[in-house]
DNA sequence: CCGATACGCATTTTT
DNA sequence: TGCGTATCGG
């Protein structure tokens, strides 16, 4: 059976079947770009004789890289190869390559990534050390200097070599800068840790100073791909470059049109002149859209016709024409937020569709407030994306950071972090004095806890005795770290630190929220455990763990089917997904353009965010404005956002707000200066809403929710509802430990053809068993999961006929 | 060294 | 407005 069949149009079938040279594959919104992506990834391998590892599939997001992965799978009817593959995102796949050649960078094997507050908190640090005044140096336009740097590929010494960034930064009124950023990266490289963006950086570093390590990596990428890549940065540009300049069997895959992340470095140039780059390079066009409507199309098309910087192209939908965009102006937007509601409450009555067709795009998160208010007194489901992630959160970021010393004491931001947390009397001013003297001796805090006499510690007795016990503390931890797996050291730390006991101390609803997030946090630590044994992978250290979660947010498991909700995100947050009927709302001159689109190519991504908003809708798509609306907690007077005059008003319609609320219109009506007594009227509500809202929006760890991704009825039989951390668990030492509480004969009654229930992966057939012994195998087909292939020594599962 | 109050300051966020 | 951080009194 061949890759390709007949459902592939000829745009897509040639860009499949390219192999020989480079290629752009430019994709129009909703034109089977992941489809593309994934069956010519299959097509290597199964056509042209290319080695799973000799693939390497870049991309942004664990879950696009995940999604991609599964469709392989399912494609090749194989799970095995595609763990062979290197697809990633830039940041896991080079993170992997940074560890094995450590030594040529500087680096221990075990060096720690600094997440976004890591960086901030170590910029404040050193702003304050260097008595700078911090209402000019503010670490976010500090951190967004360094981080611009870095994605030029400059480094710090090339930085402050450089007269012009000086001058530079003398007109911004930060002379300074240089000074910083070379601090900065003699910390990180002292602390034994690099933030995200050095993770592109040393990789090109790597490449370019060490021709033998190059080749070693272009012997091995014999081909080389890359989604998305209208949001690469120079960075990402030259590696893929330095990557593939030989051979040049390369495909990169991506919209100009939906560049909208250059507030993070991406550079839209990047894709713009690719050919220009890679000569003889061919470019794939595809141009129809199988999402959304004609007039949906259509309308995005002469929306975004008005950019003066792109790819030609001419998107096109030979689906239904479809209805009109319809165009709401409101009074406030309050009334916004309602007659959003009664909208999705009149379709999904005519139409008899589910809350989850249902998006509401917002160009701000601030705006969300309101559609919550509005669908909730109307009982109608939602959820809102956006927001701290799970690893974010304070709680989950405290034991993280022990456990993170454990592997590397030298980590700065961690140490700092927790050494008075929970609260063991090691103040601010002790802790300034441990980072004076660790820079003065150009060590690590770490080294001067160890030895405090040596390097000329002055602190008094008591204190000294507490940074010992401290210091013991982690040193125990370290030992644990060796012999047991992440799962037994979590718990450990949770105990021992005394963060059980402050977290647990009362159950105010806020600590009831945090013991929550503990006990996840604690699961998903199992869950890794387990998760590897069963698939055979005998690393389930500390290291292991963390090098996984320090590349991961929770939004990379996917919203799980069964939640029937309304979904309300930013536009940003939206590209890649599709609703069937989208509400794209604030459309405000100063709001969506953004007040801050100052240049011309600014008011280009906010076009570009409007198309991407646009082309999310398969079948309806709806407009608003508000005319007032509170800012900032005052009443500001809003006009219509330019972007809806750029679409053709062919596919408009407007409707007033008044025609739309089928009842008691007169009760809607909302005069801007009612508001206050409004707000105070709902205050019961108001409040409840919140306690709902967190419940709505609980996180949970993206370990037990990408391998619970069914967490239906079946799974529930093994789950004990009992608190999480007390968790009767068979992962409770790192050296084989016997499933023992797997009866012989259940594991006896295992042959090909049966059905089993597995616990976390659910309901699937027995497709094969190899092996004998500690090391045999099945492979089972999960009815939801697709085949895996689990070690029967750890899976834990029943046969069920 | 820790908790409570004032101030100020606000886009978007895949890693 | 509403949150996060800086500063002060115990």
């Amino acid at each position: 059976m061949s890759i390709i069949n007949e459902s592939f149009n000829p745009a897509q079938k040639a860009a499949i079947e390219y192999c020989d040279g480079p290629s752009l594959v430019i994709a129009g919104a909703g034109s089977g770009k992941t489809r593309v992506l994934t069956h010519k990834i299959s097509y290597l391998i199964k056509e042209k004789g290319y080695n799973p590892w000799e693939i390497l599939a870049l991309t942004f997001t664990n879950k696009a890289a995940n999604e991609m992965k599964g469709r392989i799978a399912d494609i090749l009817d194989d799970e095995e190869t595609v763990r062979y593959l290197w697809m990633g995102t830039f940041h896991s796949v080079f993170l992997r390559i940074l560890r094995a050649e450590h030594e040529l960078i500087g680096f221990s094997g075990n060096f720690t990534i600094y997440d976004t507050a890591d960086t901030k908190s170590l910029l404040k640090t050193i702003i304050k050390e260097m008595a700078l005044d911090d209402k000019t140096y503010k670490t976010s336009s500090v951190l967004n200097q360094i981080s611009k740097a870095k994605n030029q590929l400059v480094t710090a010494k090339e930085y402050v070599d450089n007269p012009a960034n000086y001058t530079t930064d003398m007109r911004a009124k930060m002379p300074m800068i240089g000074e910083i950023y070379k601090r900065y990266s003699q910390r990180c490289i002292t602390s034994d840790a690099m933030d995200f963006d050095d993770i592109l950086l040393y990789t090109y570093k790597l490449l370019n100073e060490h021709e033998d390590v190059r080749r070693k990596y272009v012997e091995r990428f014999r081909y080389v791909l890359v989604d998305e890549y209208q949001d690469t940065n120079f960075a990402q540009h030259l590696i893929v470059w330095q990557l593939t300049k030989e051979r040049q069997h390369v495909c990169v895959v991506g919209d100009d049109a939906q560049s909208i992340y250059s507030f993070r470095g991406a550079n839209i140039d990047n894709i713009l002149k690719f050919k220009d780059l890679y000569s003889g390079c061919k470019v794939f066009k595809l141009e129809q859209n199988y999402r959304s409507t004609k007039v949906i199309v259509n309308a995005a098309n002469s929306l975004i016709s008005k950019n003066k910087s792109q790819i030609q192209k001419d998107v096109f939908s030979e689906k239904e024409t479809g209805d009109l965009i319809k165009i709401t102006e409101a009074y406030s937007d309050i009334e916004e937020g309602q007659v959003v509601m009664r909208q999705i409450e009149q379709i999904k009555r005519a139409d008899n569709c589910e809350y989850s067709d249902f998006a509401i795009l917002y160009r701000t998160n601030a705006q969300s407030r309101v559609f919550e208010e509005a669908l909730r007194k109307n009982g109608m489901p939602y959820r809102i994306y956006g927001g701290l992630s799970f690893y974010q959160r304070k709680e989950v970021k405290d034991v993280i950071a022990y456990m993170r010393l454990t592997i590397n004491p030298n980590d700065e931001e961690a140490l700092k972090r927790v050494i008075n947390y929970p609260m063991r009397g090691i103040g601010a001013t002790t802790v300034s004095k441990i980072i004076e003297c660790a820079n003065a001796n150009a060590v690590s805090l770490w080294t001067v806890l160890g030895e405090p006499e040596k390097y000329g510690l002055g602190v008094a007795k008591a204190t000294a005795t507490r940074l010992g016990m401290f210091h013991a503390l982690i040193s125990k931890f370290i030992d644990m770290a060796q012999k047991e797996n992440v799962y037994v050291l979590g718990k450990a730390v949770v105990q021992e630190t005394g963060i059980a006991a402050d977290i647990y101390a009362d159950n105010t609803p806020e600590n009831r929220a945090r013991q929550e997030n503990l006990e996840e946090l604690v699961n998903g630590m199992n869950d890794f455990c387990e998760t590897r044994l069963e698939e055979g992978n005998q690393n389930i250290g500390v290291g292991e763990y963390l090098s996984e979660v320090s590349l991961v947010s929770d939004l990379d498991s996917d919203k799980s089917d069964d939640d029937n909700k309304i979904t309300l995100m930013t536009v940003h947050s939206s590209k890649g997904l599709e609703f069937k009927n989208v509400f794209i709302v604030g459309l405000e001159e100063n709001l969506f353009p953004s007040s801050m689109a100052q240049t011309v190519r600014d008011m280009e991504e906010e076009r570009r965010l409007f198309y991407v908003a646009i082309t999310r809708a398969e079948r309806c798509c709806f407009l608003s404005y508000a005319k007032t609306r509170y800012r900032y907690g005052n009443l500001e007077f809003g006009t219509k956002s330019r972007f809806i005059s750029d679409i053709d008003t062919r596919y408009l319609t407007s409707q007033s707000s008044m025609r739309t609320s089928s009842r008691g219109a007169n009760d809607d009506v909302e005069l801007p200066w009612k508001r206050r007594k409004q707000v105070i009227d709902d205050m019961p509500e108001y409040l409840n809403r919140n306690e709902d809202r967190s419940a709505d929006t609980r996180m949970s760890s993206p370990f037990s929710k990408s391998f619970t991704p069914n967490v239906s009825k079946p799974a529930a039989k093994f789950e004990p509802i009992s608190p999480a951390i007390r968790r009767v668990s068979k992962v409770t030492d790192s050296s084989v430990a016997h499933a023992a509480s797997k009866s012989p004969d259940e594991s006896l009654k295992i042959a090909v053809g049966k059905h089993i229930e597995h616990q976390r992966f659910g309901v699937g057939v027995v497709e094969a068993v190899e092996g004998s012994g500690d090391g045999q195998k099945a492979t089972i087909n999960f009815t939801n999961l697709g085949k895996k292939q689990l070690l029967l020594k750890f899976a834990k599962f029943r046969v069920l006929d």
